[in-house]
DNA sequence: CAGTCGTGGTT
DNA sequence: TAACCAAGACT
């Protein structure tokens, strides 16, 4: 480990004094001044935070954090939701994978750790949806162990603070042994949201504003004029176009035709209207026999590792119609579109906004 | 281990 | 506008 001229606690007691002066506000944080006076964090509410901010803003976790605390209080609450009601409440964030294990994981602590969550890293890493940082983020800011949290934003920092060129991933064991040379005994979980803090509003990836860091001293890339370029990261593969179909049927009685996806793979889980298969020529395959219509609108979306675009069929479902496949169903009354992800919100956009078509 | 898995804001 | 990025986990 490279000397910086100045000692790790120092380095960390410099932050902390920053994070006093600097900490931002979140519903699910207790600032430094209540931690210091004693009040301690609800471990269920670290643990739904961070699961949200698993590669997700703090302002787009906001409204959802506040909506599933005031629906499921507590733990056992949400462990005793239904699944079509969790998987609801999550759609539009992104990433369903983590609904489903949220909910996994909350049923394994309802029921295997009476409703109490594992108080140390191995604990709580062996939960579902709780992975390596996941785990050390709990373990610090909920339980005051002195764990070290290595996200996007600590990469980044340190990365800074070593001026290291090492591309990532490949960098990242080096870049975990720096942060954990510095992650302190003392006041660990309020430690750890400084550096992310820190990394967020200062540290930040394209024009980092060093003027006003508590660690521009210490830092080498700083020194170096190198800030900005750093992290290196390997190139990522372009991604490609894939179309399909996507075929909007309703009732007179204002009944939709709908599909729950398997759990597993894109989308698992959600509630979505019938498409084809996507793929290079998708076949036009509606889910029943009738006189589809193609509207000239199509659906255009991003996901992470590849680009949709959907052709847009509707249709007027029978009144006697019944689903012949297992996950075809017909909306219940209380169906809303934004139950559904948001490829599918705006397959909805594009049918309502186009004229005379009778939907 | 490299690929899979959403979405919205920024540049 | 297209690329980049955000408190990653799982396979």
């Amino acid at each position: 480990m490279r000397d910086f001229g100045i000692v790790p606690t120092e380095m960390s007691g410099t932050l902390l004094q920053w994070y006093d002066q600097h900490a931002r506000e979140m519903p699910w944080r207790v600032p430094p001044s209540e931690r210091l006076r004693g009040v301690a964090p609800d471990p269920y509410r670290i643990w739904l935070s961070e699961v949200m901010l698993q590669q997700t803003t703090v302002a787009a976790v906001r409204d959802y954090f506040m909506r599933f605390t005031t629906r499921w209080p507590k733990v056992t609450d949400l462990a005793a939701a239904a699944d079509e009601d969790v998987m609801a409440e999550w759609a539009g964030l992104g990433y369903y994978a983590r609904a489903r294990n949220l909910l996994k994981c909350a049923r394994v602590v309802a029921d295997d750790h009476g409703g109490v969550f594992p108080d140390s890293y191995d604990g709580l890493i062996a939960l579902p949806g709780i992975g390596p940082y996941t785990a050390a983020a709990i373990a610090s800011i909920a339980f005051d162990r002195s764990e070290t949290v290595l996200d996007g934003n600590v990469e980044r920092v340190m990365a800074r603070l070593h001026d290291c060129h090492e591309p990532l991933p490949g960098s990242k064991p080096v870049l975990k042994d720096y942060a954990s040379h510095l992650t302190p005994d003392t006041r660990p979980g309020d430690y750890a949201q400084a550096v992310m803090d820190l990394g967020a509003t200062i540290c930040t990836p394209k024009s980092p504003a060093c003027g006003i860091c508590p660690w521009l001293s210490p830092c080498q890339a700083r020194k170096s004029g190198t800030a900005s370029e750093l992290p290196k990261k390997t190139p990522k593969a372009p991604k490609p176009t894939r179309y399909g179909h996507i075929y909007l049927a309703r009732s007179e009685a204002g009944d939709w035709l709908l599909e729950r996806r398997p759990d597993k793979g894109l989308l698992g889980g959600m509630l979505c209207w019938p498409t084809s298969e996507w793929g290079d020529a998708p076949t036009d395959s509606p889910p029943f026999a009738a006189e589809w219509q193609e509207l000239g609108a199509e659906v255009r979306h991003t996901f992470t590792h590849f680009h949709l675009i959907l052709r847009v069929h509707t249709a007027k479902l029978p009144e006697d119609y019944h689903p012949d496949a297992p996950r075809l169903m017909v909306s219940r009354h209380q169906f809303d579109p934004k139950d559904m992800p948001t490829v599918m919100r705006k397959a909805f956009k594009i049918c309502r906004t186009d004229k005379g078509l009778g939907l």
